[in-house]
RNA sequence: GCGCCGUUGGUCCAGUGGUAGGACAUUAGCUUCCCAAGCUAAUAGCCCGGGUUCAAUUCCCGGACGGCGCACCA
């Protein structure tokens, strides 16, 4: 059960992919490298295509603004982001089956601790010795192995010499974070506001499979929406209340015979399967997207991730999911994008490890009075009595004042009766004498509350500093592209022949028109030429070809899915010959359009791809026709 | 990283211890008035390194790459 389980789909695919010119592997001159694909003509106009509805559907229509962020950061960045804690994998080997195997995995599977990750490769190893913990898989004690780290980031140098470590960044999103500061400047201020981002991003995948869907560069389309987690405008949910998709919640996917909600956004958000109004609304807009692309929604859903698969920064994620396996065979479901409520995580760490602040300020509706408790430490005591310390000292009376007022109040009053009876000074914070006590690197000072200068001061405030939260759909260009070309892949008969098409949506088709003399004489180039020239000129993606039979042209163009073919004959140039002479053999004449008429000069025969029929445009109609098909403003049934 | 299998024109395959053949595609010419037609010709290939051998595309070892399984996949 070795060799080629691959589907006959995919391996078709593949074939086509790179004869026609859709993707190849990279540097295959050299013995190709794992992981890295170059996109053809064909792969790179289709990427292009896809990439640009995507920017039309979420970066345009929702008002967002885009950005391109490097793909080199330095070290610190990811250090905040939590990518080189998380992205450094334990891997432990077994001495007998040569089996590699997530050391941490195992601590946590066989003893009491948790996060094992976190105890460092050293600690890891000790525990492993100090259990006799064996290998899963044959049962050999693997005591005493290295425990060697491999990490998933792509490390690079900044500049000459070693000093400044940068690496590549293993999803576009942090380029987005980082820049908050600024980009709240720009959006002034305003809550909710949303930023995109195109580009690519990189993990050095320990084996990178399937072809475009694992690879170790790829493309991601990223929306960073920040939202006021407590207030501000909700998205406009009724505008995809109604769109169905299959929803496969946590409960269904841990029922016995859990199969997917076929319901509509709407009632996934009401119902409480999907939480967030905004994550229902991209899941909403995402669905409509992708059927748009050309992606087959009897083979897609959204899949909750559960519990124990959620990322490191996310409260609540949905998957989409796309079933590229052949037919008749099990589903194979990969995952196209993720829709994650990120919560403050990564706004929260920017703000902590850099000098900028990543917050912006609520404005209440009313500003409001309140009473705030403040120190104003004498500083001509506290230094003499704390030397060094005083600094310190005066910082912790001021979060003392914060957090806990009641101790100076308390301080206070014992103050004024010690002269009287000399009580007992309470537990806390009070210490004897009306003095407070604060731990400063654990040490206690005790200062006389009449140093402290407490007081509460009333404050007028007209709003609060927070932290956004953020909502991110992010989505892998390379698997939805992979994606449509699977589900768009067909294969029938014309006229007793096997034919291969693609059938793509015309929006995202490479190439839109295919323009073809039917034969390479009497003049008809030059004026087919002139045609494609034309339709070029309206911004249209024309293939022009001459080369052999006018069969195998529409074939060609079929292969990589252009959706329309024109053709100039001897009608277009008004030299259409005689009924009797050179009426087309009968196969042909029942392709042949306008059988009960004489074709009118100056037209064309427009070809639809899906169904090979043909109609007669005049030639001065043709690039708004085209452009009304492309744009799917017009239908080409009712032409 | 581990295991099994594989790698021959652009693509898909056949084959051999004495450096290879087909199909499709491509190009040119003829033919052809709408769906991969026909004829003629041309272009183009044994994954890389080492070993055995007089001689290796073929046998052996190693590597790269690919498919599948395991592991991994923030």
């Amino acid at each position: 059960m070795s060799e080629d389980n691959e589907t006959g789909t995919s391996a078709d695919l593949t074939e086509l992919a790179k004869r026609r010119g859709f993707f190849t592997q990279s540097a295959g001159a050299y013995g190709g490298v794992s992981g890295f694909y170059t996109f053809g003509p064909q792969g790179a106009s289709l990427k292009d295509n896809i990439e640009n509805s995507w920017r039309d559907r979420f970066t345009l229509q929702e008002g967002n603004m885009e950005i391109d962020a490097p793909t080199v950061m330095p070290e610190p960045v990811f250090e905040a982001s939590g990518h080189l804690d998380g992205f450094d994998d334990m891997l432990v080997e077994c001495p007998s089956c040569g089996e590699s195997h997530r050391a941490d995995h195992i601590v946590e599977d066989n003893t009491e601790y948790e996060e094992a990750e976190g105890l460092g490769p050293d600690r890891v190893g000790q525990i492993i010795e100090e259990y006799e913990l064996v290998c899963p898989t044959c049962g050999t004690g693997l005591g005493g192995r290295a425990i060697e780290d491999f990490s998933l980031m792509f490390e690079t140098n900044i500049g000459p010499g070693s000093s400044s470590s940068g690496y590549l960044r293993p999803e576009t999103a942090q380029g987005i974070f980082v820049e908050f500061p600024q980009l709240k400047e720009y959006a002034r201020n305003r809550l909710p506001f949303g930023v995109t981002q195109i580009g690519r991003a990189y993990r050095n995948e320990i084996s990178p499979r399937k072809s475009l869907l694992r690879v170790r560069e790829f493309t991601q389309a990223e929306l960073e929406l920040f939202v006021d987690p407590e207030d501000g405008d909700g998205p406009d949910l009724d505008s995809v209340a109604d769109v169905v998709a299959p929803f496969y919640g946590v409960e269904q996917q841990e029922a016995e015979d859990g199969e997917p909600l076929e319901i509509t956004v709407g009632e996934a958000h009401e119902r409480g399967l999907v939480a967030d109004p905004w994550i229902a609304y991209y899941l909403g807009a995402g669905a409509e997207w992708y059927r748009s692309i050309g992606v087959d929604m009897d083979r897609f859903r959204f899949r909750q991730h559960l519990s124990g698969e959620r990322a490191h920064y996310a409260a609540d994620c949905w998957d989409a999911e796309a079933d590229v396996s052949g037919p008749g065979v099990e589903p194979d479901w990969i995952e196209l994008a993720g829709f994650a409520y990120r919560s403050d995580y990564d706004l929260s760490k920017h703000d902590e490890y850099s000098d900028e602040d990543y917050t912006v300020f609520r404005q209440y509706d009313e500003p409001v009075t309140v009473e705030r408790p403040t120190v104003d430490p004498d500083m001509s005591a506290l230094g003499p009595a704390f030397g060094g310390a005083a600094g310190d000292v005066a910082d912790a009376l001021a979060e003392l004042a914060a957090e806990d007022p009641e101790a100076f109040r308390e301080a206070r009053s014992a103050s004024d009766r010690s002269s009287g009876d000399g009580e007992k000074p309470r537990d806390g914070d009070a210490g004897e004498d009306g003095s407070v006590v604060v731990d400063v690197d654990g040490e206690s000072y005790e200062v006389p509350v009449e140093q402290t200068g407490f007081a509460v001061e009333e404050v007028t405030e007209s709003g609060e500093h927070i932290v956004p939260h953020v909502v991110e759909p992010s989505l892998g260009i390379d698997r939805a592209l992979y994606t449509v070309l699977d589900h768009c892949y067909r294969e029938d008969e014309v006229d007793g022949e096997e034919r291969t098409f693609l059938e793509l949506p015309a929006e995202v088709a490479p190439t839109t028109v295919g323009v073809f003399p039917l034969m390479d004489r009497d003049g008809l180039s030059e004026r087919a030429q002139e045609v494609a020239a034309d339709l070029r000129e309206q911004g249209l993606s024309v293939a022009y070809d001459d080369s052999g039979a006018i069969g195998r042209r529409y074939r060609r163009q079929d292969e990589v899915g252009t959706p329309f073919c024109v053709t100039v004959d001897y009608a277009t140039i008004g030299e259409a010959e005689d009924d009797s002479e050179g009426e087309p053999s009968e196969a042909q004449s029942a392709s042949e359009p306008s059988s009960g008429e004489q074709p009118r000069e100056g037209t064309v025969t427009v070809r639809e791809r899906d169904t090979t029929a043909q109609k007669r445009i005049a030639t001065e109609d043709l690039p708004e026709t085209l452009v009304a098909l492309r744009d799917g403003d017009a239908a080409f049934s009712e032409m």
